[in-house]
DNA sequence: TGCTTACTCTATTAAATCGATAGGGTAGTA
DNA sequence: TACTACCCTATCGATTTAATAGAGTAAGCA
């Protein structure tokens, strides 16, 4: 299940996709135009802006914009630094890999066979859609 | 992420489906041979075996069998039965179906957008797995 | 018949996670 | 200097998950 973390991520940065230049936009315009508690929003905002997606600029006027192009922003990116590993398991992920402590040989695993399946059409997808793909 | 249960499920499935013959395997011999708690195992069998997928056998020489052949369980059944929902969010559900109560118009959601077709490749993959092709 | 075995069911619980909220601190800009 | 808006910490209730306990019930066998 996807999380609102993420939900409201994906969301908010769409958002500042669509607008028309990258001037900054503030919290409580993103927030009232998705229907994100604001305060839920800040925490997310926060993270994109510490992972290099986002940017802040204080004071009057100031607000969030993107960093970079949204067609320069792959959707695998978004999705980890949002919701973490993209595979279902543990053992089939490639940037959080972690070994099962019950499977004895993930070779001979069942589970790890089909989850590797999933976890590379999955990431089919988010290698073929930008940030951009998802502005209407 | 994957939960427990149908990691464990996964796993009892394969091995039932492993045996020589259909004859009734011990919830404990499962159990010891997976790494799994046998009371949690008990309950995952038990819904197993209400949707159909699995039947039992009670007293002395009894346990739980396969009712169908392996390449006649599709994954997408296994899953649904097990981990509910594929998509990663309701609005996207073929089965589970339910309307995000934030979003306004589901058409122009980005969300929506990308995880109807993350839901179609994992989709694709279940479809193209039965049981007897996670068979070591 | 009566005993054993093994499935069946209900209830409980500890831990973890999630979504949300509150409140104050801090820094940039007019 | 004062305002605005970002920044950070802490907390909290609700929900879910994984596991455990214990009693009940049906089937097989002597």
């Amino acid at each position: 299940m996807l999380s609102k973390k993420t939900k409201y991520g994906l969301k908010a940065l769409t958002f500042l996709a669509s607008q028309k230049g990258r001037t900054p936009v503030q919290i409580s315009e993103i927030a009232k135009h998705e229907n994100i508690s604001q305060k839920f929003l800040e925490s997310i905002l926060l993270t994109l802006r510490k992972t290099g997606l986002l940017g802040s600029k204080k004071g009057k006027g100031g607000g969030y914009y993107l960093i970079k192009e949204p067609k320069d922003i792959p959707m695998t990116t978004v999705m980890r630094v949002l919701e973490g590993p993209i595979a279902m398991v543990p053992c089939v992920s490639l940037n959080f890999y972690e070994k099962c402590e019950d499977c004895p040989d993930e070779a001979s695993c069942s589970v790890h066979k089909l989850m590797l399946q999933v976890r590379d059409s999955t990431l089919e997808v988010f290698k073929n859609n930008t940030l951009a793909d998802l502005v209407p």
